[in-house]
DNA sequence: TTGGCAATCTGTAACGTTTCAGTATATTGC
DNA sequence: GCAATATACTGAAACGTTACAGATTGCCAA
């Protein structure tokens, strides 16, 4: 049945959620001109508009959501889809605060959207577009040709991706410069007389995989030290894959006496194959590694080391997707964010 | 100006997103008996039903959530509430996880309804229940006298608490038996010879601070050891506040030989301490610490460790607010996680 | 005075859903 | 044969908002 409301509605000092009735009752006017007033239309008075404000900020009106979005489609969401096994750990929960912070004095409230390993990473995206979730969305794991991009591109609903897409085609993105983080974190191992150096890669298919790559390629001719390859695993495997491997490696004639890691959990379990192959980090063997938290540097000092802001990206992706949103030129929100230097918490040889 | 329609509505095919209207079209039958044939009502014929149901899926109808929340006032929505600068890194990503899981096949949505530090925490449960944002509320570092418990309650709002409360009030809680944690990290320190403990506790205020403070205290009479105070610091703190005061701990004269850590990043921090006063992991000191991802064997063999899973507390919160807001009694939605063994990766006499 | 025109304000309809209060038809009881 | 009663369906109203298409007023030019 029908929730009971006193009566016909209004006037009676009930203790329901302001609505514009409530306002236009209580001010006299009328529904539309409340409504136009809040919202500073030109044609209304200034006295009325200034009225209207103060008993609205009085009683404490909040716009209703539903109503809103009933009417006019806006639905103050926006989604951040993510896949519920393999983002990396930090940067889930960066990432929401990043995101979170942005939109905090927005009315915009902030929906995940998970979807799995063995789905489709389209599922999600035309669940939202289909349903009108989101007005804007982001996305992470991003592809050189990406589907969802593309897809969200057609459909004309505002995205931003984290990491860039190569399809020629121009949407919002925040990107952290693996290419020069690679190439930067080979510098670095050069600078320490390491000759072999070895790349713990992102998965292949992201685009940030070839960035890293070509930025260890580069880099590696460049300075004039060779590569050993190592792309049995990326920094998508498990913890254990990524150890007995490294201890594989580790264990041959031909050894890389350097790494170079895209991710922290990653760099735990090679410093334990690498170990496992009863060799020494920092003497025998050097890694350059990306950290988001920092907590790496606890775990070897001899660790190099390199920081990525989840945070910022999460607050670079939140402000692209809102500005598309407001109408600003997709190209104009795309954000790169340059590494820092590499960080050495105790150098290799001995002194701290 | 409003949304432009092809002429009426209706009957040109166009691309539009069907709804009730478009389905009554179809079958020739009136809005509302689609709406009840939708949802299994009484009094609608079986083959109707079956028929609208048919069509429906057919079509790929999806009730506009919009119009079902202005209308009934649900939202579909659960929010689980977070302090931005807080929680424990993984949980952020586990806990969502495992509430998606669980709401995966429903018609909820999750958001992320952050807070600061320097807000009251009061603050976003208010929002959430003033603006009737969500149908069910997690809420995290639950407090033995918890306002925002309290609050939901009197309001008749849905919620699950991850820990436990002291108010004598009944709703409905996951948490992790964190005395028993305690007892038995004493237990196991003790049967490594350790005398005399201190714990790295959960910070103050929090319910399971003296859950934990509690176990180990028990524990610590049990096993007939003594307890060294350490609560300058909490697993709130610093990583470098907790390392600083770790070593200044370990320089003392009557310092430790064994810890009791609440949590993986603080226990890096207390091996960096212990490290810094020149002593060892293992031969003076054992630490027994939680963790939620698999990860501090690789950072020191010799911990000792006992998993908390996250994601299952996720799953359980998820299940505990859908339960109450499907009428379920409270009381009957409230569990509690049991520790499992101390994992030894390398016992502190060398072998492995 | 009249007509025109800003400047303000207002009622109605519509978004998609569910609930209420029916209506129409078939079935039953007597 | 007729009323009572199930059974199956339906239109209208309402949730809170905004867009459209007026209203009403005052003021100024002619």
């Amino acid at each position: 049945m029908d929730k009971r409301r006193t009566e016909k509605n209004d006037e009676t000092s009930a203790k329901e959620r302001p609505t514009l009735k409530t306002l236009a009752f209580m001010t006299g006017l009328g529904v539309t001109t409340v409504s136009r007033a809040l919202k500073d239309a030109p044609e209304i008075g200034a006295e009325t508009r200034r009225r209207v404000q103060l008993v609205a900020k009085q009683i404490g009106y909040r716009p209703n959501r539903a109503g809103v979005r009933l009417r006019t489609g806006k639905t103050n969401v926006i989604s951040l889809v993510l896949n519920t096994e393999q983002e990396i750990m930090s940067f889930v929960s960066d990432i929401i605060y990043g995101v979170s912070e942005v939109i905090a004095d927005t009315p915009y409230h902030l929906i995940v959207t998970p979807y799995s390993r063995s789905q489709d990473p389209l599922d999600p995206i035309r669940y939202l577009v289909e349903t009108g979730s989101a007005d804007g969305v982001i996305i992470s794991r991003t592809q050189p040709n990406d589907a969802r991009a593309r897809y969200m591109l057609e459909r004309g609903i505002p995205f931003a991706t984290h990491g860039r897409t190569e399809m020629g085609l121009v949407h919002p993105y925040h990107d952290f410069d693996n290419y020069a983080f690679a190439a930067e974190a080979v510098r670095s191992l050069a600078g320490n007389g390491r000759r072999r150096l070895a790349l713990l890669s992102p998965p292949v298919g992201l685009t940030y995989h070839s960035h890293t790559v070509n930025g260890f390629a580069d880099a590696l001719s460049e300075v004039g030290a060779s590569e050993i390859p190592f792309s049995t695993v990326s920094i998508d495997h498990s913890i254990e894959r990524i150890r007995t491997r490294t201890a594989q490696l580790m264990r041959r004639d031909i050894r890389p006496d350097g790494f170079v890691s895209s991710a922290a959990a990653a760099t735990l379990a090679l410093v334990a194959g690498i170990e496992d192959a009863g060799l020494k980090l920092g003497r025998d063997v050097d890694i350059v590694s990306k950290q988001s938290s920092d907590l790496l540097h606890l775990f070897r000092p001899e660790l190099l080391i390199v920081n990525e802001n989840f945070r910022l990206a999460g607050s670079e992706l939140a402000r692209a997707v809102l500005g598309w949103i407001g109408g600003a030129a997709p190209g104009s929100l795309q954000s790169l964010s340059v590494p820092g230097e590499v960080l050495a918490y105790r150098r290799s040889d001995g002194s701290s």
